[in-house]
DNA sequence: GGTAAGGTTTGATCTGTATCAATGCGAGTC
DNA sequence: GACTCGCATTGATACAGATCAAACCTTACC
């Protein structure tokens, strides 16, 4: 039975998820950008036994900040936010999680930050327990995970210039630069229409700003005809005037 | 021969290293912190093989940014910082290494960021070959590299709220308290006295502050009589309002 | 079509931190 | 002791971005 058949209500609470069929990794889309580009094909049949595709609904809590980590998570598809929440409610996103990404790369014991979905989203899941013993058996598949990890720790090293030395124009500018990058690997080709599943508190909550800033910035660079606003987020007109806000 | 026995200029030039004889890792009094800690006592003599004691003077550099990474580092004494830097010239130091630390966790070809020495400062040195080689035959070593790498994730996380979402005053706060921490471990004991071997230009570019506001917040404080500022660092008096400004 | 709800944009004003400009102070040197 | 050099501190002022407040879409639903 495949739960995707189902109908099933809008904007499903909180932690909702739903096992479809296992997926067939060989048929698998983002498995080049994941952490199973470490794996050789006669591998396939082994990760596919210890993981689960899950879906996801707009606005559903993943997992919680400070949960135990039960289970670990690539995105196949659709666009989540890590999100970290001050108990005066002041919120930080720490990223964006795109499709290929790998969502428990630490395998601590809790989470540090809370996952939520920004669109409908699905996700292949793995066990905590049984990865850590596929790790185990397979020292090339840890160094995978090592080399996403830095990757990531160099990123977000990115991130906290960002935060630290930029003003509110670079800030959205590189934002969406990174962005269109993200998309381009995703895609296999980049483009200068650029989505943006978030909102726009959600990008004021990952680069330090407010809704307000956001919001005047980007309509200062339409009327600037550095982009054009679209329905589903923008597109570049004048990139090299975003490279050299950047460089 | 030991260099340290010679006589030495000061402020010695950048990128200078001075080898002293390999030490002795059954003597290391940072092993329980660093990498290294993930090995058996029968398995030190083989990493010894594979290391250098190096040493580097106050305001050394250890590595520049983009250069290619030859070697890896534990610092065993002394503190460098970790530092980005754009084309105008401002600055974001990602972070300040101390005893027991790890640089070069990312296993990459080049460096994202700067090295300096903040102190005199001795390093054990790996070739970056070797290490990799050591790393494939020990698959436990790769993991403490990866817990490491994930830990280190987890505070760039920290610090990303720190510099997106805290006031001065707060990040004055979580500085302290995150370096108190870390003497602590280094120590073996909690004290109230923090020394503060960097700057204040270094705090300023850590926090996203500029040096104007990190004097006048923590000279704030002192009037306040939440600590008293001593001649190599900070003493703090009322620890509850640390406490409770970074809770 | 009406209307409610959630997000976005725009305007007016405020403020925390940056910037600009001295001054202070300790360590090293002549 | 006097001078210099490299920070650190302090004061006056400016401004980028926050805050407060209202208007303006969309989309969904009756």
């Amino acid at each position: 039975m495949n739960c995707l058949d189902q109908a099933r209500p809008l904007g499903a609470h909180a932690g909702c998820s739903h096992h479809v069929k296992g997926e067939d990794c060989r048929l698998c889309l983002v498995r080049p950008l994941s952490v199973c580009s470490a794996l050789e094909p006669d591998e396939w049949a082994s990760i596919e036994k210890i993981s689960t595709d899950v879906r996801f609904e707009e606005r559903d809590t993943v997992v919680r900040e400070a949960d135990d980590v039960v289970s670990l998570y690539t995105i196949t598809a659709g666009v989540v936010r890590l999100v970290r929440t001050l108990h005066d409610g002041r919120r930080q996103l720490t990223g964006f999680a795109l499709p290929g990404d790998f969502l428990g790369l630490s395998l601590e014991r809790t989470w540090t930050f809370s996952i939520e979905a920004i669109t409908p989203v699905t996700a292949c899941r793995f066990g905590r327990a049984s990865l850590m013993e596929y790790v185990d058996q397979k020292p090339h598949f840890l160094m995978r995970l090592h080399e996403m990890a830095t990757h990531e720790l160099s990123l977000a090293q990115d991130h906290m210039v960002l935060l630290g030395r930029l003003t509110a124009e670079e800030k959205i500018g590189a934002f969406l630069l990174e962005l269109r990058r993200r998309w381009a690997r995703i895609e296999g080709h980049a483009s200068d229409h650029i989505p943006l599943p978030m909102g726009r508190q959600d990008i004021a909550d990952y680069l330090g700003l407010t809704i307000e800033t956001v919001s005047r910035t980007i309509n200062q660079m339409q009327r600037a005809h550095h982009l054009v606003i679209v329905p589903d987020g923008v597109r570049l007109l004048n990139t090299a005037y975003f490279e050299q806000l950047c460089p």
